[in-house]
DNA sequence: TGGCCAATCTGGACTTTGTCTAATCTCGCG
DNA sequence: CGCGAGATTAGACAAAGTCCAGATTGGCCA
């Protein structure tokens, strides 16, 4: 798959997504990339040379592609919010000391045990995150 | 077993914190209620009535509770940390829309298949995180 | 082509969470 | 009693994110 900035345009068309220059490059930040980028990360990668896209717009965009299931979030820094172009069932490593963060495989990860959820409550997602820290 | 102040103060001994004025009044906040608090919840937890204790400390408080393992932080709203004063091993439910988040024991929870960490590395910790949400 | 309108984008002010610093306070001990 | 290390403080500051009112865009129809 070639993350073109015309396939783009059909991604975000194939999820309700009015595709707009802006739009365009953000998403073609992130999945170039398929890398998890902050908010801030974001913003420079889609104005390296001359400023072309605004922060207001930088987040309400991240909050629309949430919304229609085009990027997930992560939140495994209290500092800032990451967003992951993966949205297919998968878990996360997170380097503490280096702020890297890279996908588990939700294929062979089993979670077994889990209590039944209250009343009238439905499951939004099972978040998995592995910390890890070098070797001392 | 009961959450006195005077208790407060034997359990920062024994966790090597100077058991301070301020300090006694946070850990009794946090371990009496046996919930997870916000520093912000911890602010004014600690300041009913007249004001009693500086963000400063607070904030410098709880991360001393942090690092002498008297607490451990639960990251799941993007937007403030909560302090949990349980640090035996367990997982969290989070329920999405009204902010409340509660325990789930990690006795009958099981996790299996976890790829091998890379080099060098040593496991801090595993979040495992259940967000729900009420049915609609 | 030209004009219209709704959707989108923008700069900048604002809020909130958390950090930092320099000055002050406290308290055990000689 | 007075000293000094450790603790606390107010308030300035930083960074992430939100909000708003006005400007821009672009698709559509005559």
């Amino acid at each position: 798959m070639n993350y073109t900035r015309d396939n783009m345009a059909g991604l975000l068309r194939s999820h309700e997504i009015n595709p707009t220059h802006q739009r365009i490059e953000i998403a073609h930040a992130l999945f170039s990339r398929q890398e998890h980028l902050s908010a801030d990360q974001v913003m420079a990668a889609v104005n390296t040379r001359h400023s072309e896209t605004s922060k207001a717009t930088v987040y309400n965009t991240l909050k629309l592609f949430l919304e229609k299931g085009l990027v997930s979030e992560v939140i495994v820094d209290p500092s800032k919010v990451f967003y992951d172009p993966n949205t297919t069932p998968h878990h996360h490593l997170y380097e503490v000391d280096s702020g890297k963060l890279s996908d588990i495989d939700a294929g062979s990860v089993q979670i077994s045990g889990l209590p039944p959820l209250p009343d009238g409550m439905v499951t939004e997602g099972i978040d998995l995150i592995v910390r890890v820290r070098r070797q001392p």
